[in-house]
DNA sequence: AGAGTTCTTAACCGATGCCTTAAGAGTTAG
DNA sequence: CTAACTCTTAAGGCATCGGTTAAGAACTCT
């Protein structure tokens, strides 16, 4: 009755190499094996999950529901697995996950520096809401945490990275440009990063308390195409200071003097106290040198090759619906 | 060898009610079956997963770490059984892959401008390589692909959708604004955003044709913050045309014309012909019209609230590594 | 210490998972 | 049309899961 994890494993297995023979080779088993596999979890859903086409299979819709919760959850008992198994694999791995404006302005300069220092490690980034952190440290889900809450838990260790100092920010040619009250903004569209909005973000908790409405602001896919438009002469930005030092000394942006700002914000870095991956103490330690900060100050892009920044997706990241899609 | 879904059910629900007998009651069964599908648990972790205690068992901090995993792959699961049993879905949902590129400067205004239109729709919107449209439209987990190639492929459509001009651009101050053959630009360090170096990407495939060697390569985490960083002072850069005009207009950028620009490329929309899901033809029409076009080309950001930018992810994304971490 | 409660282990059994080989059915390509 | 390829079904075997009962070990409480 309960469908099986080398059933699921079959299946996106079929998935990924469009073809029952091609999984067979993989997974190294007969085609029968597989697609017998395959037969039983149907039965579970009483619906197909591919047709023959072509030389392979096509997935279904139903199919395709199913296998992004198979990986999923084949995901998760992989690192499960890991979990029990802890000497091997784990050393070279390295989990962060930050809020979208560190990934966007700090993540690519630190991870490149840190990566040069350990050539051997595997490392991954992902971007979640900060209000997380606490939990995907818990589950070691995540080796280290960067974000803008000291979170203050039995153990784990939250210790203060970077400080950051956040402006508002206006093209010179808008009059905005003299107001000196967030009440004088009033008419003035914000326009902002895309995480920009969520309460928990560096951002939103100030957009929040300055009361800005929902209303006048528009998101941007990232923070710099936010400040380009910005600069283009509509409307104002929140932005972290140091990020947009060229702009304000060329006169393409202007700082707002409104009361209240610069806001001050600390990153603060996060890990488990108790037995963490040995990476994640290497990181902590890089992080709280100098050279990881003037990396992260430095503002600059990081050579090709060994850095992917971490912008870009896995899997499939809902942007639509009623409220916030969740995972799981 | 692995782990079973009713392992893993036994072993949450010792955790919930404390103690083996009381989850054996509640699911039903014998306290000596609870207690061997724990064991058989036990040895996959070669770990105690918890410790008799009083009246009952506590976790210990492997069982914590396990129960929550554990508890995380049920709750999929079980969604994913109600899928099957559930009608909706597949009519509702429509998933789009672009390039990198296509994701930063058109992907947010047209979806919203979209989804407007379709408010029931459950969009999402993930990054991949333009080599891999074609399979992923074949292999169904691509609804729309939207890229710089025409898929001429039987069984696939794939049609303009947007012209696009690729400038390369310096900053004002920059001697480089005079150059008039790529080979002058020899000196220069090339500012990009994060797949410009794939050799597949738009950019990417205009860099490695003017042999703009790696070496003086430095990759930002958009294309936004890359043209920032031009205009900074430093380096010149490759952009899309309408997405920099007020930068040209207000001087932060200069264009340089070097002999073979702009390059001219066309991003095509491709779906399936077969059995296409009704929401991927909604879509290709709705990209036909010129409210699509003009929305697109608008360059605004898009009001919170529907819309999420497509650039967070659900899961890890590999940064490094020897080669690109496709996903497992 | 001893009675009562709770967890574990052992021995056993039926159902099912998972693999094989072999044959058949459906597509593709020449 | 034929040959090659691929997926599915059928039949059979071994292993393991998931359950039982029964006995024993570990702990609590009086």
């Amino acid at each position: 009755m309960a469908p099986t994890f080398s059933q699921l494993q079959a299946f996106v297995t079929v998935a990924r190499c469009g073809s029952v023979k091609g999984a067979a080779i993989e997974i190294k088993v007969s085609e029968a094996a597989i697609s017998q596999a395959i037969a039983s979890l149907r039965g579970e859903f009483d619906d197909a999950l591919y047709f023959r086409e072509g030389r392979g299979v096509s997935l279904t819709y139903r199919g395709r529901q199913l296998v992004s919760m198979a990986e999923e959850i084949l995901g998760i008992a992989e690192s499960a697995r890991r979990l029990g198994h802890e000497a091997q694999g784990a050393e070279r791995q390295l989990r962060v996950v930050t809020t979208g404006t560190v990934s966007e302005y700090v993540m690519s300069a630190l991870m490149d520096a840190f990566a040069r220092r350990q050539p051997n490690l595997e490392i991954q980034v992902a971007v979640d809401d900060a209000a997380t952190f606490r939990d995907l440290l818990r589950m070691r889900r995540a080796d280290v945490c960067i974000g803008p809450d000291q979170i203050r838990d039995f153990g784990i260790d939250s210790s203060p990275f970077l400080r950051y100092e956040l402006v508002v920010v206006a093209s010179p040619d808008n009059p905005a440009t003299g107001a000196r009250q967030m009440s004088e903004l009033a008419g003035q569209q914000w326009l902002l990063g895309p995480e920009d909005t969520e309460p928990s973000s560096e951002l939103g908790r100030v957009l929040d308390h300055g009361g800005i409405g929902l209303g006048d602001v528009r998101l941007f896919p990232s923070h710099a195409a936010a400040a380009a438009a910005v600069a283009a002469g509509s409307g104002v930005t929140l932005a972290v200071a140091h990020t947009i030092n060229n702009q304000l000394r060329t006169g393409t942006l202007s700082r707002v003097s409104v009361a209240g700002t610069p806001v001050k914000g600390i990153w603060y870095a996060s890990s488990l106290i108790g037995n963490p991956a040995p990476a994640a103490l290497a990181l902590r330690r890089f992080m709280s040198t100098p050279e990881a900060t003037h990396a992260t100050l430095g503002g600059g892009g990081v050579p090709p090759g060994r850095l992917h920044p971490p912008v870009h997706v896995t899997l499939w990241s809902s942007i639509s619906g009623p409220g916030r899609a969740k995972k799981g």
